[in-house]
DNA sequence: TAGCACTACTTAAAATTTCAAAGAAGGACC
DNA sequence: GGTCCTTCTTTGAAATTTTAAGTAGTGCTA
């Protein structure tokens, strides 16, 4: 195998992948104490932070880098448990948008401090400021260059 | 929500998934333009780098962090594709082995450059030597700890 | 060497996610 | 006002993943 990739960075590459299935599949196991996902969560504490409580679905996808069918599914579920409500768009009769229950911020209420502390000891605890700094940038930056590459992308074209 | 995080730190954990997200989206998109998914190609590399091209089911699962039964059903969709073989495994006779076939190897060898180069545009061209220093020291040692921690936790008790 | 607890893996059913079409509005143009 | 193209979201079917049992085989203990 040529290698494109010089062995740091291989290195590296691979450590990150691995670490962080292993932290996510951890995080996501110690939320369902709470009875929720981690998308749950995440929904719950995007709502609780959007005006009026609530956002049309494609912000959120967006968002939570969803595919739109399994936001649809994801907030159906949400809705099932009384989590959030669902209205159609007053201004834009395509769209509509799901908005936090008083159940749905009630149970986020509940997660958050588990969650967090979850957070702190798998993952946080274990890093000094410096290494804060540097994932913080580092991910960061990465994530505003995909994120608008994406855009770029679903534009027509740049010829 | 009484911050258990703190700010600089609560921005870390959501830029790392946010970002973690998008890279892995795209890294898979990329890869599917070979007909793998990532997934698969992660299988490949690690039949390919085994001792006889082979390993214990038990052992792929742990590396690739996969629920036993998911890597049931990986390996009989591999199989149908002709990627792997299954074994049974001979001094353990409950135990199987996936195999790397022929035609493994060569769907590897096809997608390992596009696949490389994709690491490296959407992720490794971006950091220079620090912070690909900083990523493998954090990565590799959270890595250890979550390996580690969970092997302490399917251990009976520690008391 | 029978009994029992445990390990490795598979299977079946349910839940979730993707993929490929829808449907239902908006908006531009004539 | 009637086409045509686009956007926002949902649907339905297929693929994947999880969850809960099940099947074998191992190996200790008595």
């Amino acid at each position: 195998m040529t290698e494109s990739l010089d062995p740091e960075r291989m290195a590296c590459w691979r450590a990150y992948i691995e670490a962080s299935q292993r932290l996510f599949t951890q995080i996501e196991e110690d939320l369902r104490a709470d009875g929720l996902s981690f998308a749950d969560y995440h929904v719950l504490v995007l709502l609780s932070e959007a005006p009026r409580q609530r956002l049309r679905m494609g912000e959120l996808a967006s968002r939570l880098v969803f595919s739109p069918s399994r936001l649809t599914y994801q907030i159906s579920a949400m809705q099932r448990r009384g989590l959030v409500t669902r209205q159609s768009c007053p201004d834009d009769r395509r769209g509509s948008e799901a908005v936090l229950t008083a159940a749905g911020l009630l149970a986020l209420r509940d997660a958050a401090p588990h969650h967090l502390a979850s957070v702190r000891t798998h993952l946080m605890d274990d890093l000094d400021d410096a290494e804060v700094a540097c994932l913080t940038r580092v991910f960061e930056r990465l994530g505003r260059r995909l994120h608008a590459a994406r855009d770029a992308s679903s534009t027509p074209a740049d010829n």
